[in-house]
RNA sequence: GCCACCGUAGCUCAGCUGGCAGAGCAGCGGUUUUGUAAACCGCGGGUCGGGGGUUCAAAUCCCUUCGGUGGCUCCA
């Protein structure tokens, strides 16, 4: 080992330690802040407790909690915290697990009581006691044996199991924090001290390894940030969570809702929630047709022999209900559109020149789905797919791909989703017997999905293994107004069903071939979208989608006649207005339009009956002033037709 | 499905260790004619999710079932 090493640094600069400086050090060499906000320090690329030394040369770089992997070590440190404080008000209580996740950190304990809210409060006050004793945070190897034993003497059969997993001759990492002793790869923060702000926020129950034939143990998630505000910042946006949330607003704004004696997973759609849902289609359907689809209806269920010829009897009986008999025939309710699809495709003959075929349906589709999964809208058992299937052949697949691509990022883009996140799935190239279809269709149907990616300039995640068994896909994310990402559009290869169903074509030579088939859901489940603008708009829906453009609201009934007409003017118009003529006075007539949330209120009073004029008030932006009658209806034209 | 918690009027919720079901908002009937987020008075409304049990007595305790919430799991 040479006496002195040299370090990279992030900004490329190389500076000369002595050979067993720790990170620590270096990093107080770098500077005073930087050495408070350290949490680990990364030696080339992977993270390492502060006490290390360091030995060789390496890219070396401070982690704060600026960056994923130092989040990571705090949030990591957080969980063994919680976990200390757990096992000291709580003897005899096993630890499982406690990862950082993603904007957090959870802990899984095995023990008798379920822990109730209250030991919520404990546990968070015994773990700020411990970050007062300032404990400091210590690294400990020891041979995979000895491991084992240890954590036997303690009773944790968990560690036990964690560590038997591991490849054998592995050394075993341990962090010990007082009294406390976990297994753990590392890094941590270097003392107790070094959390600061946390918050406990919720017990659940999960499975041991995320097996259910395995106990059930007690999850308790939190989160840690570096500063305050962060922490704030965090607790702040899961308020506006709580409060944007679709089920709550739903209800404020009489959009939909579920019920107990219909049973779980089944949505009735209010007449404003209608209304909505019914612009959203008329949009979808002028889109597609504009954008070369053709629309189909299919019935809700079918015979047990579509079924059986599509294989979902045998691969998705789960999801699927019980059949109904009709004359002695099982007939099921469709969980998927696509064989109905077939149906229309095998009653004609196509030749190359008829594909591709592009047929779009809204199909109303029911699955069973476990009832602890249902939720709000977003999670039910019977919905409507925007669902299309576009057959084509071979030569013809890269311009499908790249305009279906098109076609529904730009249609997202129009319910205001512009952010996205777009992830390519493909086989799991160890396990390529567990996939339908020739090797051959996979390779070009690949391709044409990267060709896809790749001319639009997309940089898409590639997930090995991720396809599902009869093709590849791409799947697109969009980001609400939140952060928040949900899945929505779906562009699936499919090898199995034309397969199956033998669909077919004759090409150029005369012969028959087998087309392409490509599943695309673009919204995804028109439940699941509504929920999803819901809370995106946080029910502030913009003037083009709003089920009440315009509340009508007259100062005194003197003007009653005037705000009925102009209510006439504007339905004419094809706005959707209401009209409120009651005898309460103007503040209370706009308070009832801001909490129902109306886009626009035209407030009529003696003024503006006398000059043909209205005072427009936007929603929560207030009074905006006077225009006419004509301007108004111009400006609601403009900004519908914006989409603004 | 599993674990925890929850279910009281249309909505939001109060009702402690068992002792005659409450409030606000909404609704309805009046009065009020009002200028940018709540006028006033009155009235009606509940088998306390359903079923069973303990008890002299159950919204309250126990069992069961349905539904919801947070997770786990699954997602052709």
């Amino acid at each position: 080992m040479s006496a002195t090493i040299k370090l990279t640094l992030p900004d490329d600069s190389v500076r000369e330690y002595p050979a067993g400086t720790t990170a620590a050090e270096v990093i107080k060499s770098i500077g005073p802040g930087l050495a408070r906000a350290a949490l680990a320090a990364s030696l080339d690329g992977t993270p390492v407790d502060l006490g290390t030394p360091i030995g060789h040369d390496a890219r070396f770089a401070a982690l704060t909690f600026d960056s994923d992997q130092g989040r990571e070590v705090l949030r990591h440190s957080a969980s063994h915290l919680m976990a200390q404080a757990v096992t000291e008000l709580y003897p005899g209580t096993k630890v499982a697990i406690g990862p950082a996740i993603e904007d957090g950190y959870y802990y899984d304990f095995d023990r008798e009581t379920p822990f109730a809210a209250e030991d919520l409060k404990k546990i968070e006050a015994r773990m700020a006691e411990i970050v007062l004793r300032d404990l400091p945070v210590t690294r400990q190897e020891m041979p995979r044996d000895q491991a084992i034993e240890h954590f036997k003497q303690l009773g944790e059969t968990y560690k036990v199991e964690l560590i038997e997993a591991l490849p054998a001759g592995e050394t075993i990492s341990c962090y010990r924090q007082g009294g406390f002793i976990d297994l753990c790869r590392g890094p941590h923060v270097p003392s107790t001290g070094r959390i600061r702000h946390y918050k406990l926020l919720s017990v659940a129950g999960a499975y041991w390894r995320g097996d259910e034939r395995n106990k059930m143990l007690q999850r308790i998630y939190g989160t840690a940030f570096d500063k305050k505000e962060q922490l704030d910042a965090h607790l702040a946006k899961l308020e506006e969570i709580k409060k944007r949330d679709h089920r709550r607003l739903g209800k404020e704004l009489d959009l939909f809702s579920l019920h107990e004696e219909l049973g779980a997973g089944l949505v009735c759609w209010h007449p404003k929630g209608a209304r909505m849902r019914s612009i959203v289609e008329d949009h979808w359907r002028k889109r597609h047709f504009a954008g070369g689809y053709d629309i189909v209806y299919t019935p809700h269920l079918g015979r047990e022999w579509v079924w059986q010829t599509s294989g979902h009897l045998k691969f998705y009986h789960e999801n699927m209900y019980s059949p109904v008999d009709i004359d002695g025939d099982k007939y099921y309710l469709k969980p998927v559109n696509c064989p109905m699809q077939i149906m229309i495709y095998k009653s004609g003959h196509y030749s190359y020149r008829d594909l591709p075929l592009r047929w779009a349906e809204l199909g109303t589709v029911y699955r069973y789905e476990r009832s602890g999964t249902l939720a709000g809208l977003f999670r039910v058992r019977g919905f409507t797919q925007d669902d299309a299937h576009i057959i084509c052949t071979p030569a013809q697949m890269d311009e499908e791909i790249l305009r279906v691509l098109d076609f529904s990022l730009s249609i997202l883009s129009d319910f205001g989703f512009t952010d996205v996140k777009i992830e390519l799935s493909v086989r799991d190239p160890a396990r390529l017997d567990k996939y339908a279809g020739a090797d051959e269709m996979w390779v070009k149907a690949e391709q044409s999905l990267v060709k896809a990616l790749q001319a639009r300039g997309i940089a898409a995640e590639r997930m090995e293994g991720e396809a599902v068994f009869y093709g590849p896909k791409i799947d697109i994310k969009i980001r609400d107004s939140l952060g928040r990402l949900w899945q929505c559009t779906t562009i699936q290869f499919d090898f199995n069903m034309p397969e199956k169903f033998d669909m077919t074509y004759v090409a150029e030579d005369g012969a028959k071939h087998r087309p392409y088939m490509v599943h695309r859901a673009l919204l995804g489940s028109l439940e699941r979208f509504f929920g999803i603008l819901i809370e995106h708009y946080a029910g502030n829906f913009p003037l083009w989608l709003a089920p009440v453009q315009v509340a009508v609201l007259n100062i005194t009934s003197a003007q009653g006649e005037y705000a009925r007409k102009l209510a006439g003017v504007l339905t004419a118009q094809g706005f959707r207005v209401t009209l409120n003529p009651g005898g309460e006075k103007i503040g209370a007539k706009i308070r009832d339009a801001e909490i129902a949330k109306v886009p626009c209120m035209a407030i009529v009073g003696a003024k503006e009956a006398e000059t043909n004029r209205v005072s427009l008030r936007r929603h929560g932006r207030g009074d905006v002033g006077q225009l006419t009658v004509d301007e108004l209806v111009a400006l609601l034209h403009k900004e519908v037709a914006e989409r603004a």
